[in-house]
DNA sequence: CGGTATATGTAGGCAGACAACATGTGAATC
DNA sequence: GATTCACATGTTGTCTGCCTACATATACCG
């Protein structure tokens, strides 16, 4: 997959994955690799400031936990992220419409 | 629509618009509208530096001509644009499965 | 003559994903 | 006891590439 295709759908990546659970980030990243069939690879260097500035916009909150004597930050979403995780699916199917739309179909009928 | 949205996207979109037939600039622009229900209005400032990269990629080639005194360079695909379009039509199919592998389907039910 | 649709283009800005780097623990291997 | 791997978090700098704003020119209508 070319690389910036993500551009402007991780947020709804990061929100999904957190739908009805709380993950830090080291599983966030495992968990979408896992349920995009290994497509999606994120680095960490996009993971993580991605959701510190989900937490900045109040999507997410987060909070630190040590397990095994390692740290680990854990996220949830907050309402705000609920109410965007919703926004960004019908954004999603706006936009895979519009898409399909013009690529569906092959060649065009109504050519002269 | 968010603009960035189409980030890595707008090559696929101007391919196939093109797939069967030969446009101008403008007539595509005014195509993509059509084709996409109005989600899609791009500025002239993306399509026509997009269709020179094309170009210069060799996925498109180009000519002009003068129709009511007005000047247009009309572009067609290339072969090498049809095999990039299909490839296109590929990778969109599998982005879109990889991220719909991880939006579609709501909260998770493995939580614990 | 002015405004709108048609038609093409450039210059500069900027968001945001990525590569590379930096740090530290625990467990297994050798 | 040293090495290496999996786990876990983070920063810095870069670069792609779409967008905004601007610039230009003709035809047509009023």
């Amino acid at each position: 997959m070319k690389p910036d295709a993500l551009r402007g759908h991780l947020d709804a990546l990061l929100l999904a994955t957190l739908d009805g659970r709380q993950l830090h980030g080291y599983a966030i990243i495992e968990a979408l690799q896992l349920r995009s069939g290994g497509a999606l690879d994120l680095p960490t260097g996009t993971v993580y400031p991605a959701l510190r500035r989900l937490e900045t916009a109040g999507l997410v909150s987060s909070e630190w936990s040590t397990v095994g004597g390692r740290q680990r930050r854990t996220y949830r979403l907050t309402k705000a992220g609920q109410r965007a995780l919703a926004a960004e699916r019908t954004a999603w199917r706006e936009f895979t419409a519009a898409i399909e739309g013009v690529l569906g179909g092959g060649p065009w009928p109504e050519q002269a």
